[in-house]
DNA sequence: AGTTGTTGACTTGTATGGAAGTAGGCATGT
DNA sequence: ACATGCCTACTTCCATACAAGTCAACAACT
């Protein structure tokens, strides 16, 4: 899973290397909203509040610029770059693609032992409190990794993080906008078909859940325009 | 699409950052087999081969390190890393997924420009000479990209590349294994299926013809048992 | 006033030296 | 003969210095 780490009074380990540790600390930042969209990030500026050099500064930047989270300009300065729209409908694509056979695969084998693992995730999802928008996308990223595990697609998962890191941000971005009992009722919905191993039927609840995010994606571009780049029109989409 | 430079013979261009050119062609060199399985890679040899400085180089192994093409192990070295089995068969459904769900959105719209398109790429496919794999190995990447892009995917193309990559290596390695006929066969029933609007025959001609890796695979373990971790059965799979 | 040119403080890109750790050869001691 | 410890030559990682490009403020000129 990808590893969001606490950032808020976070220190470096001396033990470990300094390059990747700074690279999963600004990703952290950057997915969960806390370095916002065209925000100017300064390889000297960084390095002094960490207290390392500009070199392992650069190489997470470095990193972070091929997963589509910075923007490095030559000579002029480094940003975080803006959601790109395009690249968040297209991850959403992939996702319902692989996560659509995923389903298939399970509803079609039928793992009681899963099926029970799944049931006691759903309550603690239907545990959250109602203001702990962050807890429930926790549980959420769990849920969906265990069906990739059951599904023998582990490393499907680790693939797909730089891709779902786009649609991470605008999770992040509009917490409040989540419907989660919805979700939640769409999760059970999962999980009954896989249970009944009614294949298809599984299939079009999950396709129809990560489909959610269309919902919420107009009305998020219409309060923060500014954080988006290739706006289009979405309808096509749905 | 994946820019496979022709590394031989190739030099830098001086206007253009050092970094993200070696990159490029080391990754070439990988995914071609140029560079083969374990092999060591030394920073300053390659500085010196190249004549530039270390660090460009580094930053290159920085990001091929992140893609799965090399490993690098602290005070110890940086190598060339073996074809991950489990990776390769995790991006094959990946891909499987993915395309799956194209072909049916482009089977269900019915795009005659498309297919008038796809039939002149068979003309070449088929024009390819017996000895030149490689050749239609770009063809190969060309029609499947058309899809994407067709689809309104094209960014899905791009995303997927460093999953690919593994598929590719695998490709490269195999050359003289790929029944370029019967693969060109199911490339054309695809368009047929395509033209046709049979939706559900599109989607299982583009699987089975995904599904043909599979094929090949234990063929190549047997080859080269020493290129390959995380062997294990694919008959699941299959 | 408006335009042009220069200067200087920024940025990222590259080069280079040293720190810390690893691995293997080789002499030494048992 | 065999185990132990040192020494040397490597590796990656980090720090630092310099090179080259950008941008804005400002002086000088038309």
């Amino acid at each position: 899973m990808l590893a969001l780490v606490d950032f808020d009074g976070w220190k470096l380990d001396q033990l470990k290397a300094v390059s990747p540790q700074l690279r999963l600390v600004l990703r952290s930042r950057i997915i969960q909203n806390d370095l916002r969209p065209m925000t100017r990030l300064s390889e000297p500026e960084l390095a002094k509040e960490y207290g390392v050099s500009r070199q392992p500064v650069r190489e997470a930047f470095i990193t972070l610029m091929n997963e589509g989270l910075l923007e490095v300009r030559p000579q002029r300065g480094t940003f975080v770059r803006r959601i790109d729209f395009e690249a968040v409908l297209n991850a959403r694509f992939v996702r319902e693609a692989v996560e659509a056979d995923i389903v298939r695969k399970l509803a079609t084998t039928g793992d009681s032992d899963l099926v029970k693992d799944l049931r006691t995730q759903l309550e603690l999802q239907k545990n959250v409190p109602e203001g702990s928008p962050e807890r429930f996308i926790e549980l959420d990223e769990r849920f969906h990794m265990t069906l990739a595990r059951a599904a023998g697609v582990a490393k499907v998962w680790d693939n797909l993080e730089v891709i779902k890191s786009q649609m991470d941000r605008v999770r992040f971005i509009t917490f409040e906008e989540f419907p989660i009992s919805k979700l939640i009722d769409q999760h059970e919905k999962i999980v009954d078909f896989i249970e009944q191993m009614a294949v298809s039927r599984a299939e079009d609840a999950m396709r129809s859940h990560l489909r959610e995010i269309l919902n919420s994606l107009p009305r998020v571009q219409e309060l923060y325009p500014d954080y988006f780049e290739n706006s289009r029109d979405i309808s096509s989409e749905i």
